[in-house]
RNA sequence: GGGCCCGUGGCUCAGCAUGGACAGAGCACCGGCCUUCUAAGCCGGGGAUCGCGGGUUCAAGUCCCGCCGGGUCCGCCA
């Protein structure tokens, strides 16, 4: 800015800030991080020469002459490369960088925010596309939470539906197959239930009195209910588990049917006077969707919709804001769900909506029994990783091997979910997700692994990182290599990263940023021997490679998926 | 029919919010590199009308309009 002025005196800078707030400054001086040319750089002759009548590349090389690098900047140089105001960063700004990774960095993000994900139905198994709510909901949870804020996580259990009301009727004259995992002998119950129900109107009866007796808490099918729910929960708790996924909180729907909350709900919203009587039952008209929302059917009993409001409202107290991760196809009734909050004066929650997940020979269905189980694709995947480390380690144990298939085949399913953008179709391939992918997880847990192995016998040899515990590490970090210089860059990216991450709800630019911090350590990895250099660069490379494993498997762990120590 | 999302090398994706320096990766393909900290690695090569057409701009993959193709939703289901 000083030199900005010095340049062209007050004039272009009052043009120039005539309309821009001060924290707007980054803004004005229209910076780009990390350019592929600069570590910062500025295209601010832009949008000066428009003032100043004056071509661009001229005034970057006027702006640039002002320019003063004081003592001890972060900034070292700084260069004119014809309209780009090109800045590159110091020893210190490195030094800084690392000493903040070691010491922990420090977020203050601050707020209570419940995450509600995977909620699938307590009918079956998981499958594909409740595997990508559940690892992009578990990847935001873990950002989020890193970053400072309160996090819950919620599983809320449709235990309402007519779907379960269909398999409480089935288990009536079926056994449960006890040879199976219970939620996949449970499917398959709810799947002939559904064909018989089709064809025997008796028994569609017998499920709308089920459904009917369960709202009014009838205790016998309340019973019923909760057995068959619960150990469905069992089952897509036990496959959440091995992922590594853990809700905080089930939240059964039906709890908000017997306590006075949907009764509330409904209350609330009459006296908003929004709703419509049609027939006997109750709508609520809706004014930003071309749909109005049913409240009460004509029998009196509630539907998913008034119970979610409910249970949205209950939420609300609970939290500063909360995020739903859903699927595309509840799109609309998110909306209608947001305005009804609107209605009773509830904060609506952010909705993180993922798109659909195929398989290359058409759609899923449930209901038709036709779906690859979440389960199936873990031991696919694990077995495939399997081969691998088999493959590669003779040295190490049967119980070694498998531990690290375990955390590999599981990794790249993880990563192959978080990586692509949400709003993204997705033709899942079990083939391709399952092969140990040349850049995904595994090659990240690879660079984790290296580097694990060079501190591993740093220590077996007595050497140590003399800078790691000095205040100041000036003069302790030796650049020597442009490899080395790379990765202090990457490195020093990271609490940006992790930031917009949070910010920006998008767990794919922590997987995308690991990915290429991986990328440079392997090539530093080629370019800078660390423990047979000379011993200044040697403790400058050690820090430098400590850092890099901090921050690999935290980019990691902040995606759910385990930094083994080798593999 | 209407709403929303997607359309970037043969395949899978990043980049689009806040327009700028040659459109980046990976897979697959071709060719190199293990006496040195794990080759699940590294280096090099070929391969792209950024769906199509218009507009705004000094500058458009990015913003605006129209169209085409794919997905999804439009139940007193959840």
């Amino acid at each position: 800015m000083d030199a900005l002025q010095n340049t062209y005196g007050d004039s272009a800078l009052s043009a120039l800030t005539a309309h821009t707030a001060p924290h707007e400054l980054e803004r004005l001086l229209e910076i780009d991080i990390e350019s592929e040319h600069a570590d910062i750089s500025s295209r601010i002759a832009f949008s000066l020469s428009k003032i100043l009548r004056e071509n661009p590349s001229k005034i970057s090389a006027e702006i640039v002459k002002n320019i003063e690098i004081p003592e001890n900047s972060l900034v070292s140089s700084v260069k004119a490369v014809g309209p780009y105001i090109n800045f590159y960063a110091s020893e210190l700004f490195f030094e800084k960088s690392l000493r903040e990774i070691l010491g922990g960095i420090c977020f203050h993000r601050k707020g209570r925010v419940i995450i509600e994900h995977t909620s699938a139905n307590p009918d079956g198994p998981l499958h594909i596309g409740h595997l990508r709510n559940a690892c992009i909901g578990d990847a935001l949870a873990r950002i989020l939470r890193h970053a400072g804020y309160d996090v819950e996580t919620q599983y809320y259990v449709n235990d309402m539906g007519k779907q379960v009301a269909i398999l409480v009727s089935g288990m009536r004259y079926m056994k449960i197959d006890e040879k199976k995992k219970i939620d996949h002998a449970i499917a398959e119950i709810y799947v002939k239930a559904n064909k018989i129900i089709e064809e025997d109107e008796e028994k569609m009866r017998e499920v709308e009195e089920l459904m009917r007796k369960y709202e009014q808490g009838d205790s016998e099918t309340v019973r019923k209910y909760e057995e068959v729910v619960e150990k469905c929960l069992n089952g897509i708790r036990e496959t959440l588990h091995k992922l590594g996924i853990y809700h905080d909180r089930f939240v059964w729907e039906s709890e908000f049917v017997r306590s006075s909350d949907v009764s509330d709900v409904v209350k609330a919203l009459e006296r908003s006077g929004r709703l419509i009587v049609h027939g006997n039952a109750v709508l609520l008209k809706m004014e930003s969707v071309d749909k109005d929302l049913v409240i009460r059917r004509s029998d009196g009993t509630s539907l998913y919709s008034t119970r979610d409001i409910a249970y949205h409202r209950w939420k609300s107290e609970r939290c500063d804001f909360m995020i739903d991760v859903l699927g595309k196809d509840h799109e609309l009734v998110a909306k209608q769900l947001g305005e009804a909050l609107d209605i009773l004066g509830v904060k609506r929650p952010e909705i993180l909506i993922f798109e659909f997940v195929s398989l290359p020979e058409g759609s899923l269905s449930t209901r038709a029994g036709r779906f690859i189980s979440v389960d199936e694709l873990i031991e696919r995947a694990v077995a495939r990783a399997y081969e691998e480390v088999a493959r590669r380690r003779d040295d190490i144990d049967e119980e070694k091997k498998r531990k690290i298939a375990n955390i590999v085949g599981i990794g790249a399913m993880k990563y192959d979910m978080v990586r692509v953008s949400p709003e993204k179709n997705m033709v899942f391939n079990i083939e391709e997700a399952i092969d140990i992918e040349k850049k995904g997880a595994p090659f990240i847990q690879y660079a984790h692994a290296r580097a694990s192995s060079i501190l591993r016998e740093a220590e077996k040899r007595g050497i140590s990182d003399n800078g790691v515990n000095k205040n100041d590490l000036k003069n302790d970090l030796k650049i020597e290599h442009s490899s080395e210089r790379a990765l202090l860059m990457k490195l020093a990216m990271f609490d940006a990263v992790i930031l917009r991450a949070c910010d920006e709800r998008k767990p794919h630019i922590v997987a995308k940023y690991a990915r290429e911090l991986a990328e440079v350590f392997n090539q530093f990895y080629r370019d800078c021997a660390v423990l047979s250099a000379r011993d200044d660069v040697r403790s400058s490379r050690l820090l430098i490679v400590k850092c890099v494993r901090s921050v690999l498997k935290t980019s990691l762990n902040l995606m759910g998926i385990e930094a083994p120590e080798e593999m």
